[in-house]
DNA sequence: AAAAACTAATTAAACGATTGATTAAATTAA
DNA sequence: TTAATTTAATCAATCGTTTAATTAGTTTTT
């Protein structure tokens, strides 16, 4: 009978390392955030880290896959939705957006991550945690391209690319964003009212670039 | 009379390391290459680093500052340039890919330095060098919503991140771009093929949401 | 023209500091 | 009592940097 014998509610020093890693990896990438530091701001015994994960790059390893779970169970619901293909691609930006703003440093870890020859292991883990995401976005397109809805001329692939990579530029590099946008503090990006703005430009976009014109034409712009 | 004394044709070894530097620090980010990797993989003595430009983080800023004046002058070609609003932007986008795809791993570094909370004065240092990619594309777009050529509702800033995005995206992180393609190798992010691909998604995009309609019918889709 | 003096470039070795990881002892809670 | 958790101290390895000595090309002196 293979149990846990001993269940103590300490619960918080496990958490409170995986949502500092989150963090601090985020914000310095993940060599140049010490273990002692680490440990310091999770006010937590540095041994704690190999007690609990073993290494450094194992906590690194259980933060990314402890992550990911979420986000898919979010994006099933979506995929319960009725309405047109537009409208199921509005929600997918609007959900994408929510999220990622809500948790910056952790999407700058993953797609920081993605663009360094190094771990390639952690990379497929990453890229098969994030795959659900630009699946639907496919689905939707294509459903809205049998329909005559959209065009029929679309490159899909690419156009997902602009999708993510239009938040990412924007979300991921506050500081190149306030100074295209000419603003002080770079709070701004995380602020409701550059929400509205990037969820408006990025629809006015999609909807120019994948609408058949005798559709766009019927249309009352909703944004 | 200001003359250099001594001119031994050694030459190389200042060269060799901004060269090793960039192409190391873009394939596995600053904290993770150590000055001995650095060194060997250049074929030159560590103390040569200190010799030449202080320090490691010397040595990184010496790379950015150098690389810049390059980039800044290919741009004033294109302003000299005739044609539509529309030609320049099509000219900068090729331009920019060119760029771009011709050096990958000084990009991934540079946006990659972007995105983390660390040396603030590296960051306005890039962003300082960067600055005129942008606004060049954003006086295109102006010059054209003055004639008559493009939407005159259109959020020029997030337009712009878009171009940029689409492109981050798909170059910075190669390993992500052919999961999303159903590629097998990470060259095909550096093909003519997919260079050819990204210029006509990028472009059609644009058009679709640049171009006011009267316009847009008039023309002849040149890709 | 040869020798000496000079100087920039390069080397191997070592510096102290910090890194990620580990230990054995102490503490905690069931 | 017992096992899970936490602690402080320490490990060897590696880090970025510095040193003192050497090489090689240039200039000056003889």
């Amino acid at each position: 009978m293979i149990v846990k014998k001993k269940k103590i509610e300490t619960v918080d020093t496990r958490e409170q390392l995986l949502k500092t890693a989150s963090k601090l990896f985020g914000e310095k990438g993940f060599e140049a955030v010490s273990t002692r530091e680490l440990a310091k701001e999770a006010d937590v015994n540095i041994a704690m880290i190999a007690y609990y994960f073993g290494s450094k790059e194992g906590l690194f390893k259980a933060m990314i896959e402890e992550r990911f779970p979420k986000t898919v169970a979010q994006m099933r619901n979506i995929q319960k939705q009725e309405g047109s293909a537009w409208d199921k691609i509005s929600s997918v930006i609007d959900l994408y957006l929510e999220r990622i703003m809500g948790d910056g440093s952790f999407h700058k870890l993953v797609f920081r991550e993605l663009s360094l020859e190094q771990r390639p292991e952690h990379r497929e883990l990453i890229l098969s945690g994030i795959e659900k995401n630009w699946e639907v976005i496919k689905t939707y397109i294509r459903e809205g391209q049998e329909n005559g809805e959209f065009k029929e001329d679309i490159d899909i692939e690419l156009t997902i690319a602009s999708v993510f990579g239009t938040i990412f530029q924007l979300i991921n590099m506050p500081c190149w964003t306030i100074r295209l946008l000419g603003e002080k503090e770079e709070k701004f990006v995380k602020s409701e009212a550059f929400k509205t703005r990037l969820k408006t430009h990025l629809k006015a976009m999609m909807k120019a670039h994948l609408f058949n014109e005798q559709y766009f034409e019927k249309m009352t712009p909703s944004v």
